[in-house]
DNA sequence: TTCTCAAAGATAACGATGTTACGAAACGTC
DNA sequence: GACGTTTCGTAACATCGTTATCTTTGAGAA
């Protein structure tokens, strides 16, 4: 008896990747309740039926977000050298930012006030955990519920991000080759610093 | 013959003033120019002659966290201990951060869609540049316009910044003592990472 | 003292945004 | 072909950034 619902799963997949395009075409300023609705040929309704408000919209950009990164991290096949896994990785983390830059921010930035990632909304980052705690307990050969591994993982972890932080603000460096030296040698630092620990206790 | 001037120098302090009081206590969606003009007892049109638009306030306000954050970190001095001194500047900087994090936030995140900080708005740095380039050559026994100096600086202010958007993000720890143990773990890592590789060279 | 007027301030309006109440449209059923 | 229910899009509201407009002010002229 009712009219037939366009409002479904396949419409809110729709509405989120025309988010995304929105974002890195054009900033977050971009991404407006009318602008996503129109250009998934809906109505602004629709979008706060699906989503609930514009910080439920851009909740689910974020989790898009860390399941594409993840999707490429896994992709990214150990080759056997440890050492080489782990920078791999963050090598892989590095192309993506740089591909998605806006939606590299929205998941470790903050660049929409109306959405503050909480400690539940970060469970969408399980995978790449899981995937990096693997590759650095191999690196140090150790086990993955280790408190070395995962002190290390963090370690890790936030000097990819806070590198990546610099880079994206144009701080890094000026030319290619500054940035990639200062990438590869904060890198090699910490990961022979952190062997070197683990062996000497 | 004119009325006289509300709209000076001292209004703009005000101005700058009662936003970032806005901010801490409200978020950066507290912010806004009406708010901030009633706050300093005037209209705004006054925050429109002094700041030019929004991206300006919100640029003065990062400028604002540099020059407190450089007073903060210059005010630390120097004990003798390299090592110690450097560890002591990173922990200012924390403390900091802890103090004021949304300000923290404009200057390392992106919390105003209105302003994105360039190449030319990081120059508000440049104090604090200057600090860790000193403390970090003092710690390698290495000249200031070194190459591994500089990458050292970077290396460290990369950590640092991404220890402090895990620790802001909840994504760190949950105890306290187990993300002051991963950050103090990480620094000493890179610390004594960056001294082997300056000796071994 | 009162009037004038130029400088300076505040008000109010415009377009755009997030959000939602409301009316319009579409389908099976009688 | 009309009805009713479900669903959808439109339009309205409050608020935001922004600026044109109007009001206020106070020293000097009459």
């Amino acid at each position: 008896m009712p009219r037939p619902r366009t409002r479904t799963g396949a419409l809110k997949d729709r509405l989120l990747s025309e988010s995304i395009s929105l974002l890195e075409s054009g900033g977050a300023v971009a991404v407006t309740a009318r602008r996503v609705a129109s250009e998934a040929g809906t109505s602004t309704a629709a979008v706060y039926e699906l989503f609930g408000d514009k910080a439920g919209l851009v909740r689910s950009i974020f989790y898009e977000g860390f399941e594409r990164l993840a999707a490429e991290l896994v992709a990214e096949a150990p080759c056997g050298d440890p050492y080489r896994d782990v920078v791999a990785m963050f090598d892989a983390t590095r192309r993506f930012a740089l591909r998605f830059p806006m939606l590299f921010e929205v998941m470790f930035a903050r660049p929409f006030i109306e959405f503050e990632p909480g400690p539940k909304d970060f469970d969408a980052a399980a995978q790449i955990y899981t995937e990096v705690i693997r590759r650095v307990a191999a690196l140090l050969d150790t086990g993955e519920t280790d408190e070395v591994t995962v002190d290390a993982a963090h370690a890790l972890v936030a000097l990819d991000r806070g590198l990546l932080g610099s880079e994206l603000s144009g701080v890094l460096g000026r030319s290619a080759a500054s940035i990639e030296r200062r990438r590869a040698t904060a890198f090699e630092t910490m990961i022979v610093g952190l062997r070197a620990k683990v062996v000497g206790s």
